[in-house]
DNA sequence: TCGAAACAGCACTATTCTAGTGCCGATTAA
DNA sequence: TTAATCGGCACTAGAATAGTGCTGTTTCGA
């Protein structure tokens, strides 16, 4: 139901952390990295899933990690420049919002049946892509600042 | 992975069928009963299925049900009057995003271990929020009309 | 009155997805 | 050399999804 998994909540949870802690620093000073096992420590979540997901992160760019005894993750960029949408698509993969209405325009290999006469395929994708808009319109700096509104979509009322 | 299950596409399919057979009407002419079968002979989509959708659909107010042999489904109002939020809602329930972060405020039962540190609660209860006012603005009529931008996004840039 | 068409409700199975864990290897600072 | 840490593979258990079966109820029409 339109839900995100667990994996992709543990990694949001450590990234606003990260964030948090960017925002704390004086400006122009480099970050420091902070390990699995210590964000873990801080949130009562399974660390072997936090692991998973920061895993993830790095591998779509938005972690850089490093090895060793002193190692662990940091920003790869500054949170404004990370985008909710980059941030899940790293965590889950890209969109569908249905199985045949993926991100490539085509249906990849036969997989629907009703795709000849589907009546919704055309405006699921431009919703789909209506969504995939308000992510990525939606920076993990916007996340990480608690009282804002992330989607910018009530910000002119107050 | 933000995907709506098949029962909702099916639902779809036969709203945005039954919202093109409203517009080829006569305007003020009475929305003749379809039923369920005539449906799923038109679009290769398993009969039960469809019916379980159809199901759904009349016990959320959407669609009204007439039994008995000419019996069948029409929608309970024009097309232009029911929003997709609606039509998700009845088809899977009110959506949640996160496990903890539902519609209700608070959490109803203590379910979330993380909750009392939690970090993007509120972020993702305000991005929810607005993926849900994008699902209320687009009508079972925008998404009938093909051609058009169901979602309003992109509809001032042409 | 009877039968067929159609909705309504319950229960069941199989498959897939999700959540979580275990283990071991590679890397690196101390 | 040791311990901390990331990195990758595989595995289990539980939940959700997809789909089917069966029976009951209503209603039209012969």
């Amino acid at each position: 139901m339109l839900r995100l998994t667990k994996r992709t909540e543990y990694g949001l949870i450590a990234l606003v952390h990260m964030a948090e802690l960017a925002a704390a620093r004086p400006p122009g000073a480099e970050a420091e990295v902070i390990s699995a096992r210590a964000i873990g420590d801080i949130f009562p979540v399974p660390k072997r899933m936090l692991a998973e997901a920061l895993k993830h992160l790095q591998q779509g760019g938005i972690l850089e990690s490093t090895r060793g005894v002193r190692g662990g993750y940091r920003l790869s960029r500054p949170a404004d420049q990370v985008s909710l949408g980059e941030i899940v698509s790293a965590l889950e993969g890209p969109p569908a919002l249905t199985s045949c209405a993926g991100m490539g325009a085509a249906t990849s290999e036969g997989s629907c049946e009703v795709e000849p006469v589907c009546p919704i395929r055309s405006p699921l994708a431009r919703l789909r892509t209506g969504i995939w808009t308000l992510f990525e319109g939606v920076t993990l700096q916007a996340l990480a600042d608690r009282s804002a509104d992330p989607t910018g979509l009530f910000s002119a009322t107050g």
